[in-house]
RNA sequence: UGGGGCAUGGUGCAAUGGCAGCACACCGGCCUUUGGAGCCGUGGAUCUUGGUUCGAAUCCAGGUGCCCCAGCCA
């Protein structure tokens, strides 16, 4: 080992305590399990749980088992199984193993019958509000501080001690459907004064009377969470369960019935989940953007679901970088979106080919510049990797320039094109600005200029200094593009706990329809990164069609312009 | 005020009894054929009170604040 220690890509107080269960021999091998559940489409919070238990698997040398979590078929689909694998290989993370909660339904309820023999679960009939008076706490609505005290001891269920063969009859009889929703439930018995509410005699199976994408009609129970997620970990020999924070409080369940049913001892450890302002990670709430028609569906490039995110051009690269380079603590925690978009053009830098788009068109005229004459420049792909080699830029006597880049009377400070001033071209020659045409109501129309010929790729040969380059189009092999800007989506940092109508961001995409983009651009491919320069980072959208490209802007350069105007006002 | 978890610049992390450091953001400068990138620099933090110690962000005790739990959701 090298003094260096090599960087890890998980908090280091997992991989502690991974390490530190194969010294002591608590485990022998590292096995670790992705749970979604197939209710939704991924999103930028949940990368954080694939990738630690990703990453936790590949650093120890172990294995990763994708293991889908439906155990509630009123919820689950299996359009969502799809695409969840979909985004999880698009992000590059491989597993060795593909199963489901629910291949293990009859082990499982094997385990609560043996649990019924041991005395230790029973069959309910209590109604659900029984059971939430019973449980001893105050009443819902009730906030924690408000009342004293503000819990009581719980009840015990009058059902509680039925025998054991009543139990086994009547949760065979669930099983089958024999009774309606809602009528009886199978609980372990625990505790009914614990001081953790979890540990009051939990829920381990409800009747649902509704088919399973996977099961059919065949079971009529199914288990609840606490009753699955650590009795699969173990049939799985799943070494480490790591989970968010939120789950800490059910970490006694865990063990309870692992160790009551003597079974294989996963271990269950808990880290902070991602908040990412600006972001909307809530599922219900992300359903409704997409069902209300605010967005336009669930890979919308204004979304932060790994399909919007991929259709926004940002790379699977980027967002690991991004989450690997937070580290960790069990602090709850709020990462600013600017961060994310940091990783975003750092790796954009790298990558993406520069081109040349003109968005807001302003014709440029070089009066000197010879008619039906067309000069090829070379271009620079990508200053930041030459082997991506160069291009030829067509140049002629009529030229797009961006409408920004000219002003008829300079504000301080600027130093792109206005009357009497000098620019460069970007790899083509240095103009100097003569006059302007402007239509009847004043709008200037076509700016003027005339070119100095030594300068020919760019370079001033008698050595003067030319303080901008702008980035240009010529007029007649220009290609006609929309471009789709996009901004946040909404107007607060916590999207989730704001009403939605509320705080939608109105101008959160703007449409370019008709900007004006450099020939090579025709043949830009999707899934490429690019670089408008001097405008932002690009990528093709699949709306493209021939002829009628369509690019999505992934994330503005930095803009130390805007700054400057923006303080001189 | 039942149980559990957590407190370090604006934000996210590091420092495992020995000079509080890094990234993002912010501000200033250098450089530049992208007002990009890169480079250099400024400012700004240990929740609080006490204790232990030569020495405390770190250990101990009290206080304060924030978060999670009362689904037959996961």
């Amino acid at each position: 080992m090298s003094p260096e220690e090599t960087k890890s890509r998980i908090p280091s107080f997992i991989r502690e305590a991974v390490a530190e269960d194969l010294r002591t021999g608590r485990f022998t091998y590292v096995r670790t399990r992705l749970p979604p559940e197939p209710n939704g489409y991924l999103h930028i919070g949940h990368v954080k749980a694939f990738l630690i238990d990703y990453f936790t698997a590949q650093e120890f040398g172990g294995e990763l088992y994708l293991r889908f979590d439906d155990t509630n078929p009123s919820k689950e689909e299996t359009e969502f199984v799809d695409a969840i694998k979909e985004d999880a290989a698009w992000l590059g993370i491989k597993w060795v193993k593909e199963t489901y909660a629910s291949d293990y339904f009859d082990r499982l309820y094997e385990w609560a019958v043996r649990l019924i023999k041991m005395g230790l679960a029973y069959v309910d009939d209590q109604s659900q509000e029984e059971m939430s008076a019973a449980r001893g706490t105050l009443p819902k609505g009730t906030k924690w501080s408000e009342t004293e005290p503000n819990i009581r001891p719980g009840v015990d269920s009058p059902w509680r001690n039925r025998s054991v063969e009543e139990n086994l009859d009547l949760l065979e009889r669930m099983k089958n459907g024999e009774f309606p929703e809602g009528s009886r439930v199978l609980r372990a018995k625990i505790d009914m004064n614990h001081p953790n509410l979890l540990m009051r005699d939990p829920v381990m199976y409800r009747i649902m009377h509704i088919p399973h994408h996977r099961t059919g009609d065949k079971w009529h129970i199914y288990p609840t969470y606490d009753w699955s997620h650590g009795q699969n970990d173990s049939m799985e020999g799943i070494t480490h369960s790591l989970c968010s924070n939120e789950y800490i409080i059910h970490r006694p369940l865990y063990e309870w019935f692992l160790e009551k049913l003597g079974e294989f001892p996963s271990r269950q450890i808990e880290f902070t989940r991602l908040n990412l302002t600006y972001a909307m990670m809530s599922k219900r709430k992300l359903r409704k953007l997409v069902e209300s028609g605010v967005v336009r569906g669930w890979d919308d490039p204004r979304l932060t679901t790994l399909r919007g995110l991929r259709r926004r051009g940002v790379t699977p690269e980027a967002i690991i970088n991004f989450i690997t380079g937070l580290g960790e603590t069990k602090n709850d925690s709020w990462v600013e979106m600017a961060q994310f978009e940091a990783a975003i053009r750092d790796d954009l830098n790298k990558r993406a080919l520069r081109r040349m788009a003109v968005l807001h068109p302003l014709k440029l005229v070089i009066d000197n510049f010879p008619e039906g004459v067309t000069e090829e420049m070379e271009a620079v792909n990508n200053p930041e990797d030459p082997s991506a080699g160069t291009r030829k830029v067509p140049f002629s006597k009529v030229l797009y320039i961006e409408q920004d880049d000219f002003r008829e009377t300079p504000p301080p400070k600027y130093y792109r094109l206005y009357p009497g001033n000098e620019v460069r071209l970007r790899y083509a020659y240095i103009v100097k600005c003569t006059h302007v045409v402007k239509d009847e109501t004043g709008n200037v129309i076509e700016v003027h200029c005339t070119y100095d010929p030594a300068t020919r790729g760019g370079d001033a040969p008698d050595g003067r200094k030319v303080k901008s380059t702008i980035h240009w189009v010529s007029a007649q092999h220009a290609i006609p593009a929309e471009v789709r800007l996009y901004d946040q989506l909404f107007t607060v940092e916590k999207p989730d706990d704001a009403e939605l109508e509320e705080i939608i961001n109105p101008n959160s995409l703007e449409v370019i329809e008709n900007a004006f983009v450099e020939p090579a651009l025709g043949e830009a491919k999707l899934g490429e990164s690019l670089q408008f320069e001097r405008t932002g980072y690009f990528c093709l959208d699949p709306d493209s069609r021939p002829g009628k490209p369509v690019f999505n802007r992934t994330v503005t350069l930095k803009d130390s312009w805007a700054k400057i105007e923006k303080k001189s006002k």
